[in-house]
DNA sequence: GTCGATGTTAGCAC
DNA sequence: TGTGCTAACATCGA
């Protein structure tokens, strides 16, 4: 579930298992993951090494010795895997990065959604993709200043890669109920106080979720997360779901926003529709 | 068999 | 030209 944390994770990991060991080849069994030839890319990183690694929001870039980056993009089901024996091999394994040294780098992907290429440097890329400032460093004046002029709802525009980089579907919902905003408030029609507030639930998300290292059962709970379906942490008897707010107790409300699943608590995040009706 | 899914983007309407 | 909405991508698993 490759977000900005998950893709911090990750980051860490390929740093912890496989910087300065020469590549011998790079196998592809999905080639549709390829943003950069195959034959290009086989030479790049042939006898080439991993020296280091940067993170844009959800897109990990690995330095290389002889120069350029290899761009690293998850999807909605991608990971890594370090592995040597070849009945560790991990199951959705599309592509593996060979080293010399016996050992092998995994890039795991069910659904195939994930990217792999070459760039000439983090900059290039950036601007190339056209990706806005990281999650993680934006400023409240930089943050302001790219909403200020959307009048698209609030959610669809935080998750624009353009306004800021590394926002996915959770974090948004896990932000704007922190934040207590609601996800259709136009983005343009917050007030200094909201701007500040949603500044401060980006970074508290963010900085949550990197230290438990995106594994979402771990997450305090006063967080939104758990009412998830996909979050794996028990849940009470039976109940098909609909967990409550962690703050007021109201039953959560899942409806649709910008055509993705959106979770809502409708008492902490009053919704701009029926509070115009009730003035 | 059906449905929905964490990301991204092409195509379309305005 | 910009903005915003929808569907589609390929696959798995509930």
């Amino acid at each position: 579930m490759p977000e900005l944390p998950e893709v911090e994770t990750y980051r860490l990991y390929l740093e912890g298992t496989s910087l300065h060991q020469p590549v011998e080849s790079l196998e592809v069994e999905r080639k549709k993951l390829l943003t950069t030839d195959l034959d290009a890319l086989q030479t790049i990183l042939k006898g080439n090494e991993f020296t280091g690694t940067s993170r844009i929001g959800k897109h990990l870039l690995v330095h290389l010795k002889r120069g350029g980056v290899l761009v690293l993009h998850f999807g909605m089901t991608g990971d890594l895997g370090y592995y040597r024996e070849e009945e560790d091999r991990p199951r959705f394994t599309r592509a593996v990065f060979h080293f010399r040294n016996g050992y092998k780098l995994a890039f795991i992907d069910s659904r195939i959604f994930g990217q792999i290429g070459w760039a000439e440097s983090v900059e290039a890329y950036r601007q190339q993709r056209k990706l806005g400032p990281d999650a993680l460093d934006i400023t409240k004046a930089e943050l302001g200043a790219a909403i200020g002029k959307r009048k698209a709802p609030l959610k669809p525009v935080l998750l624009d890669q353009s306004v800021t980089a590394g926002i996915g579907n959770w974090i948004v919902d896990e932000v704007l109920f922190q934040a207590r905003l609601h996800p259709e408030r136009p983005a343009s029609s917050l007030t200094e106080t909201e701007l500040a507030a949603l500044h401060k639930a980006l970074r508290h998300v963010l900085k949550t979720a990197i230290s438990k290292e995106a594994v979402y059962r771990h997450f305090p709970k006063s967080f939104l997360i758990h009412a998830r379906e996909w979050d794996n942490s028990p849940h009470p008897e039976g109940s098909s779901h609909h967990l409550n707010c962690p703050r007021c107790q109201t039953e959560i409300l899942k409806m649709v926003v910008g055509g993705r699943a959106t979770y809502v608590c409708p008492l902490c995040q009053p919704n701009p529709n029926s509070a115009r009706l009730e003035s």
